[in-house]
DNA sequence: ATGCCGTGGAAACCACGA
């Protein structure tokens, strides 16, 4: 919408921030420089009684979160904004309890906030895992698209969808994040009609959102492109900036992950 | 290059991550 010749913009985060109390000095201080909107935030690595809402809230956010002992957990945040949650764990399978899945509306937006299984070893049954959550995944995507409205399916897929979304594509072809039948998955779902905002953004560019913490990864770029934004047609239309916080992966105490976002038109 | 780092939780090591 513009307003007084003013475009509005809203600004949507992703992060897997690998446990958020650990992590809450970095996780405050990202905040308060970019100010976002929407956030969505991966492993945190926390139970649902020890998400840090008091020190969320002192910095200008409502927070919905799903935790879970030791692993996992996923929340959302906005700053002045509603979240009305719509969704906490993935339909069709009742056993699953990993917390990986949190859904809210928010703004006119439907904001799902996901972190898809490791998947690693592979092959083995964290494998299977995987590639039965990314089924599912692709189950209730096709059912958000239905309903023609704006839908961001973002968070940490665990998925270079390309050889060029990795530093060394030869060294990961085994790996459960870049198997053919992971890509392929990954390819399954975006091709019900959604769009990978960072690559419609940055066609054939070099674009990182995780760096190892060893073989000091971060200061070489070796780097794999793992965190996305997926679109529906009637969010993509809005579509104006993307990209990645990636000076933050060099901070002190920093999470493996750095930070990733887009901007639309509000 | 098959966890060299980092996190959380249990127990002073382990599971897990990508």
């Amino acid at each position: 919408m513009i307003n007084n010749n003013t475009l509005i913009l809203m600004k949507i985060a992703t992060y897997n921030v690998n446990g958020v109390n650990g992590r809450l000095p970095v996780l405050l201080r990202w905040l308060e420089e970019t100010s976002p909107d929407v956030v969505c935030l991966q492993e945190l690595k926390a139970p649902q009684e020890k998400f840090p809402e008091q020190a969320i809230k002192d910095a200008g956010y409502k927070a919905i979160w799903h935790g879970q002992k030791s692993w996992n957990g996923v929340a959302i945040l906005a700053k002045n904004l509603e979240i009305k949650e719509t969704r906490r764990g993935l339909p069709g399978d009742e056993e699953d309890l990993h917390s990986r899945y949190i859904e809210a509306f928010i703004n006119g937006i439907v904001v799902g906030c996901l972190y898809l299984p490791n998947g690693n070893p592979s092959p083995g049954p964290k494998f299977d895992y995987k590639l039965a959550w990314f089924e599912r995944l692709t189950t209730h995507a096709k059912s958000l698209l239905a309903r023609k409205i704006p839908v961001v399916l973002v968070g940490d897929y665990n998925v270079m969808p390309t050889e060029l979304d990795v530093y060394k594509p030869e060294r990961w072809v085994n790996d459960a994040l870049f198997r053919p039948e992971t890509r392929q998955a990954f390819h399954n779902l975006v091709g019900q009609g959604w769009t990978d905002a960072l690559r419609k953004l940055h066609p054939g560019e070099k674009i990182y959102t995780f760096w190892d913490y060893f073989r000091n990864a971060y200061a070489r770029d070796a780097g794999l492109r793992i965190d996305h934004f997926l679109l529906s047609p009637e969010l993509d239309k809005r579509l104006l900036t993307a990209g990645v916080d990636r000076h933050v992966r060099g901070w002190e105490k920093s999470s493996d992950h750095g930070p990733v976002w887009i901007e639309i038109e509000d």
